[in-house]
Order: structure tokens, then sequence, then C-alpha cells
DNA sequence: GGTGAATCTGACATTGATGTCAGATTTCGA
DNA sequence: TCGAAATCTGACATCAATGTCAGATTCACC
């Protein structure tokens, strides 16, 4: 598919696009004339990799990542270094620090809301993390 | 206190704190010679912005919002405006989507490590969120 | 009073993903 | 084949907190 439609699917710029491929994070074939075409699969790529930017990650970091993963068809293509898990279990604890951060800041945020509107917060699901 | 005492006992780089002050997140007194004297409750202070800094807020909001929070001498100095109530309640929100998005990515690492490192990734406590 | 450490202000740089714009080229239906 | 829509490349801008540096001033102690 071209740019515009992955663009429309996944909810990112066609700006994001191009710099996940020149990043290496994402793959796409080219016309005679030049243009992208893009395989199906892009699509869960694209999320994926917004989703490990909003984890923190860099795109290097993303891109050692993305071939070591279990793909949709098999296996993962490579096996990850040892100084990549070394480096992904950094990011692991760093991803758990800023979870119990936020559960934190979230106590903050209901705490003012409580006081200012007079009742109580919603008593969410807190869902097992 | 000076501010090379608060950089010391905050970890925050006195940089950062001449920052905090000049958005109007963090008061001091001067001496007579113009340097900063901070209470020693700005300790406190300055770890709970960087947790809210941590959680995404702008120092805009942040500035907001702390004249709202209940001290720890008493209760707040403010009331928040509705309008700051619905801000906070979509900071709130977008946290909690934040959160849901970091222990999938969480998910995604500890895949990835698995894998590599042929036995299964930590089984954390998971603490109740 | 002198001196070294601490602090002050103000300015400029950095980061990294993304926005935006201009001009050229490709695509594809009519 | 014509023309509008889509895409291309490359460059520059943006955001917001923080780093860094220079030169001036103040502080604290002897």
């Amino acid at each position: 598919m071209r740019i515009g439609e992955l663009a429309r699917r996944t909810g990112v710029s066609e700006r994001s696009l191009r710099y996940y491929e020149k990043q290496g994070l994402l793959a796409a074939d080219r016309t005679l004339g030049g243009h992208r075409d893009f395989p199906e699969r892009a699509v869960d790529r694209v999320i994926l990799i917004q989703e490990l930017f909003a984890a923190g990650l860099h795109s290097a970091k993303i891109a050692e990542l993305l071939p070591c993963m279990r793909d949709a068809d098999g296996g993962p293509n490579e096996v990850a270094t040892p100084r990549l898990v070394t480096e992904l279990t950094e990011e692991r604890d760093r991803i758990n620090r800023m979870i119990a951060d936020l559960i934190r800041s979230r106590g903050v945020l209901d705490e003012v809301i409580e006081t200012a509107s007079g009742r109580p917060a919603p008593d969410e699901e807190h869902h097992h993390a």
C-alpha cells in the first residue's frame, strides 16, 4: 500500500513514516517511479513502533529490537545479542520505574481532582499490572 | 537553604531549579546580595515537580496545579477551577493510557529477552495499581 | 580586607521526533 | 494524453527541559 493509506490506517503522519523508513524501522519496496510500497504488515509494525516510542525507546534501539521479535509468520529473524539483552533489560527496568512514577502522579491528580470536585475520583479497575 | 544544597539533596541540577523558580513552580527568598534562599519544604516540592514532569505534565499546568494541593500544614491554598479540573482529568486519562501502553511495551521487551536468554523473564510482583 | 567557593544573570546549544513548506516528479482515472 | 491528486526529496522550524559557558557579584571564613 502507499504511504497515504498507511498514514490513514495508523494515524501516523507521512512525515513520520518516511522518518521510520530512514531510521531502518520500516521497509518499503519502491515503484518504478520511486514511490514507497508498503506491505500489509506495515500497519501492525507502525503501531508497535509508536508504542515503543511512547515507552521512551530511541529509534536506534528499536531498530535493533525489531528483527528479534517473533514474526506473525514464525520465529524471530535474529536472536538478540547478549549486549542487546542487557540493554533491553535496563529499558524494562526503566519502564517499571516509569510505571511506578505514573501511578504516583495519578494519585496526585486524583487528590486535587477529588478535593476540587468534592466527590471521590472514580475507583478504577486497577488492572493487574 | 541555598541552591547548591537543594540541588544536592534532590539530585536536580541548579540550572533546573532556577528554571522551576522562573516558571513559578518554586518560591525562594533572596538574601541581601540576591542569592536564593529556599525553605526546607522545597525538597519535597522539587521531587514532586519531577514526578509530574515525568508524567508528562507541562510546567504551566504544574504551576496551576501546585497551589491546589493539600499542604503539609493544612489544606490547599486555592481550589481548582472547573476548567483546571477538566484538564487534570484529561491528564489522568492520558496517564492511564500511558500506563497501559507501557505495560504492553514491557511485554514486548520481555518476549525478546525471554527468547534470547532461553529462560522466562522474572515474574515480578505485579503490584496492585 | 582578602580570597576562594558559591551564586547570579543571560545567552546559546542540545535532543529527537515531528510539523511544514517548496519545488519537482509520479500516478492514475477520464 | 491531460490534469488533478499523490508522492518524492531536502531543508528548516518547533517544543520544552536541560546542559553549558562567560563574566560579574556575593558569601563565608581567615
